[in-house]
This record gives C-alpha cells, structure tokens and sequence, in this order.
DNA sequence: CCCCGTCGTTTACCTCAGTCAATCTACCAA
DNA sequence: TTGGTAGATTGACTGAGGTAAACGACGGGG
C-alpha cells in the first residue's frame, strides 16, 4: 500500500525515467538519470548506484523488473500521481496547516509565476468553481 | 547559508512551536510537539528525543539558545519563510518539472479546495495579473 | 579457446533523522 | 546533609538514502 511512498531525490530521478519509458534497462537508466543530473548541474552518479536504488524500489514495490535473455528491463508500479499526491500532502500538512487552498495562496505569492500561466490558472479556477456549484451548469 | 535548510518531520514541529512561540524552554517544546502528535493521532515521543534534536537544529543554524539560569530558552533562527520556500522549491523540481504554476494547476485539479477559497485565490490571482502588468493599469 | 566487457550481486561505508537510556549536575526541600 | 527532581549531555542503535568498489557469471570477438 505504500508502494507511493519513497523518499530520495535520485529514487524520484529513476521513477522519472521509468513513467517517462513505461519500460528500462538499468544501463538506460542510469544513462537518462545521469544526462539530467548534467543538465542540472549535479554530479552525476555510478551505474552500480543506480542498481542498488533500483534494488531498493523493487523491494518496497515501487518498481518490478522482468528478465530479457541476461539482462532486467524494469517496470514502474508506482504512479505519479499517487506519488504527487503523497509528496504535495506531506508538504502541506508539514508546512501549510494542511490546507492545500494555503499552499496555492502561497505559492501565487511568494513563488514566481509567469502572466500566461496566471492567465491559465484563472480558466481553470472558474471550471471548478462551475463544478463546485450544481445550481449553475448552463453554458456549455 | 542552509538555516532554511533541514529535514525531517520532527524537526520541523519543533520549529513551528518555535515559530509559533518565539522562545521557548525544551520542555515547553516537548510538551507542544506531543500535544500536536497526540492531535495527529501519532506517537508521542521523549523529551530527550526533542533535546537531542533540539542539538541538532542548533548545529545547523537553525535555532539558537539563552542561558535563563540552568535552562535554555531556544529560539528560532531559521524563518518560516524561507523553509517554505525551500520544501516548496523541492517538491516543484522533484515533481512538477520546476514549474509552480504546474503544482498549482495540479492542486487545484486534483486536491480538494473549498469553494469560498476558489473565491479567495480568484481574487488573488486577479490582482496578481494586475501587479504583473504594468501596460493596463486602467480600471480599477 | 581465452580474454574482456557487461550484467547482476554482494558487501561495505557514510550521513542524517529519529529514538532513547543512562549519566552528570545543579539546586531545592526535608 | 542528603536525597530527589529537573535540566543538560553522552553514547548508542535503527533505518533510509546514497555511493560505489569488488566479485562472479556469461557471451562474443579475436
């Protein structure tokens, strides 16, 4: 059950590639993984690492693998949005008085968001407040 | 340089007391973080605990102590604001490609936000469109 | 047929958070 | 004076994340 729950940056890393490939062998992994970290500007890290972590997710269920002749493909279990939802509520409950409408208050305060999406959010603000209110559904 | 920076749950209670309280003794600090894990249906933990935490933080910068006789007043160093700051930053380059707007868009869609807030950020975000555009400072 | 590179496995270490018991040390009260 | 309490300090251990060398097996090229 919680196959949602890992902490880690470089494990968040490998799940990345994994949702982003459906499918990896580890050699591909840690080859993605380390072209991030580059692009980031972070050092980047063995294979053998990347083996171990990929270990360590299989045995809390994060990920499973499958064998091809010699070699693992691996597989994500986890799901990103499962993963999002643990990560943002634990920074809300940690941070926010677990109020989720505080972070997004905060986050359009304090964090720097370009007009176009300020733009965006507002469309997306006014949908929900339409499916929040039964009363009104007229225009389509 | 990294007062804002520190992880850990218990850590960060024992903060927000701090924060909260302005000083406190350790005791103070234990009782309040009990009460709140209490609250939180969690387990409660020992004051040695919290001291040797206490320690810790102080090592990191992020909270400092006064003699008050035999006792120590701890106060926090390390702001509210900037810890939020910095988790929030997290969690957005973890998961939601570095962008804010992109943890925003996805709360709202996926997290429940009552509508009286949906009322408030809406309100927010208008006058965050007027800030951000200094072409049309037309109607008020 | 042998060597080398690749794959997975084992083993080992480091750091940090959390968790406390045990201990040292004042000080107050009986 | 002595004993208990409350505060501080030390030391030790677990678990997770990260890091990587070392090791053993295998398969293809010379």
């Amino acid at each position: 059950m919680t196959v949602d729950r890992f902490g880690g940056r470089l494990q968040t890393r490998i799940m990345e590639v994994l949702w982003d490939r459906r499918r990896a062998v580890a050699r591909e992994i840690t080859d993605a993984v380390n072209e991030a970290l580059r692009a980031d500007g972070e050092p980047e890290v063995s294979h053998s690492t990347v083996q171990t972590l990929l270990r360590k997710l299989e045995s809390k269920g994060a990920v499973r693998h499958e064998r091809d002749g010699r070699t693992f493909v691996f597989l994500p279990m986890a799901r990103p949005e499962g993963v999002k939802r643990h990560a943002a509520r634990d920074l809300i409950d940690r941070l926010f008085g677990g109020s989720a409408a505080g972070l997004v208050s905060w986050l359009l305060k304090n964090e720097e968001v370009p007009p176009e999406e300020i733009a965006r959010l507002r469309a997306l603000l006014a949908e929900q407040e339409a499916t929040a209110d039964p009363e009104k559904e007229a225009e389509a």
